[in-house]
DNA sequence: TTGAAACGATACCTTGAAGGTATTGATGGC
DNA sequence: GCCATCAATACCTTCAAGGTATCGTTTCAA
């Protein structure tokens, strides 16, 4: 049995003629005959009482009309369904997010991304740098967030967006003070640093920018996120230096000054990694997203756009 | 796209690689090749990755590899429903009784039926013989149930069972102290007569017994069913022919007694009626059904057979 | 480093079944 | 009784599914 023997059968049922059947089928008479003798032969039943009038269904053929209606329907969905799936409009997205990356800027990232593609399911998973590459090598997950990468072989990454570093002071600490901090300043502070784990990462940054301004950072503590550094910053245990995005973080005792020097060194990159091979749609269009939010929020910055997310307005 | 498409799809999902799957499908690799990139064409979907190994399902392929086999499945339960409905055994059965058929054998003949046939709904109506031959030629219902036909051009009949007719008779009168009744000895007794209705019927048989008994009966009353018929003996209004398969029906100070002289004559025939042309196959196997009822039933008294359904232990 | 093995893709041929034309057979209406 | 209207049949054509041979890659082992 084919699809072709359901959509000539449901033609003839219909029509209860063949010869209309076979108009609308654009096929003429005999071979459609040929067919429903075919069908009717292959299940064993007579779905058609044959009258001088035209065709009339059997009671099995009535039943077989159903099913048959059915099983368009479902082939019908399937292939839509599959289309979708393939233009990366259905399905689901494994994403990996470091500690501290559920603020500020990924969650936007993701809800812009939800809202382009609202049958595509996200799943986040929280991961090292270490573990995002290894989880990618071994398809866990399709794209991880991160900020500092070595160029790596077989992965890529794709720039999400730059941000400014600021320093978290707390609000008794000589510094808090100053309504702009430069950044030689810092020296003989104790800071806290973060994160521990692979290298490179955040801690290398920061520890050149403090050699560029000429003096070595007295390191505090080494902790594993920056939600933990701005935390110890409320205790009093020193300065941090923390990406812009955290500021959506607000602990009792603690701000946030701008680093009056601020120069392009002084900013760290938001990256999203994924395998160079990849070829999954799902893939492509979060990266296109990536692209269309990195514009967007580089020129809705200045102009104060993208508002629709609905995230802007607490930021 | 065909079913061949869908089967040779799951057979490379499975088998992630063409040539053991052409091997499963006893073609040879080629063709599968190009029905793939055939399949994956018209639905616009990369399905499969090709790697040096085999064939690897995309995200898209692997929907779909849900949704093939989920097809496979409606068609196959499709074809197989269709195959028992055109065997008579799945379906539906209209069936009409008279008022009075609830009682005795039609009930067990259904009963028997939908043992045999348990996925066949049958649809009881209770209709008048003349309505029962309006809606066979309507096709309302495929049979009827009925005492006395005349024989007409385009309906058939098949006799479901033949009982003897009984006197039903109130306590307190007079014959009721006989043990057993001789046909004459009913002469003079107001006598109540049933249905109503469409000639021939059973108050023809009646009169015609009378006849031959060498008496006209005097008629107290005519009513529409035999159960009104046995309300009115216990009421007092006389007595009542009936068929044997009434005496299921107990009404207080009624008593049933058995004609003396009960000849082959003093018999009524139920059968069923149904549409000549009729090639339904629930139809010949209900009839069958029936035909096999009647032979149980007629040595099934003899030898006590046919308890399977339950009644028997009532009766 | 090279050769063999394994994989899918391509080229080209064969065949079977779907589709077309012409016609037949059966039934009902005028 | 003739014609119109069905579906069915006979016979031919064509197109696509299937077969054989071969190619281009990649991987693995000698």
């Amino acid at each position: 049995m084919d699809l072709r023997h359901l959509r000539y059968f449901i033609a003839v049922a219909e029509e209860e003629n063949i010869g209309r059947a076979a108009a609308r089928l654009h096929i003429s008479q005999p071979p459609l005959t040929r067919q429903i003798q075919q069908l009717e032969e292959e299940l064993g039943v007579r779905l058609f009482t044959r009258t001088p009038k035209g065709m009339e269904l059997t009671q099995a053929g009535e039943l077989f009309l159903e099913e048959a209606r059915n099983i368009r329907a479902v082939v019908e969905q399937a292939t839509e369904r599959t289309q979708r799936a393939g233009q990366g409009k259905l399905g689901r997205l494994d994403v990996a997010i470091f500690g501290s990356g559920i603020l500020g800027t990924i969650p936007r990232l993701l809800l812009a991304f939800r809202n382009d593609y609202p049958e595509v399911k996200t799943v986040l998973h929280t991961m090292t740098k270490a573990e995002q590459i290894e989880a990618l090598r071994q398809r866990r997950i399709t794209v991880g967030f991160n900020r500092m990468l070595a160029p790596l072989p077989d992965l890529a990454t794709e720039l999400v967006a730059t941000e400014p570093l600021l320093l978290a002071v707390n609000e008794n600490h000589p510094l808090a003070r100053e309504r702009h901090v430069s950044f030689r300043m810092l020296a003989e502070h104790p800071m806290v640093l973060f994160p521990t784990g692979a290298r490179p990462n955040f801690i290398d940054k920061v520890m050149r920018l403090c050699e560029e301004a000429g003096f070595v950072p007295k390191v505090s503590q080494e902790v594993g996120d920056a939600v933990t550094g701005v935390a110890l910053v409320a205790g009093g245990f020193g300065i941090c230096l923390v990406p812009e995005s955290v500021t959506v973080l607000t602990l009792p005792g603690v701000v946030f000054r701008p680093l009056q020097d601020a120069s392009s060194n002084a900013h760290i990159d938001l990256s999203c990694l994924y395998r160079a091979d990849d070829q999954s749609p799902i893939l492509s269009a979060f990266l296109e997203t990536v692209r269309a939010f990195r514009s967007a929020h580089i020129s809705g910055k200045a102009a104060g756009m993208r508002s629709e997310t609905g995230w802007d307005a607490g930021i």
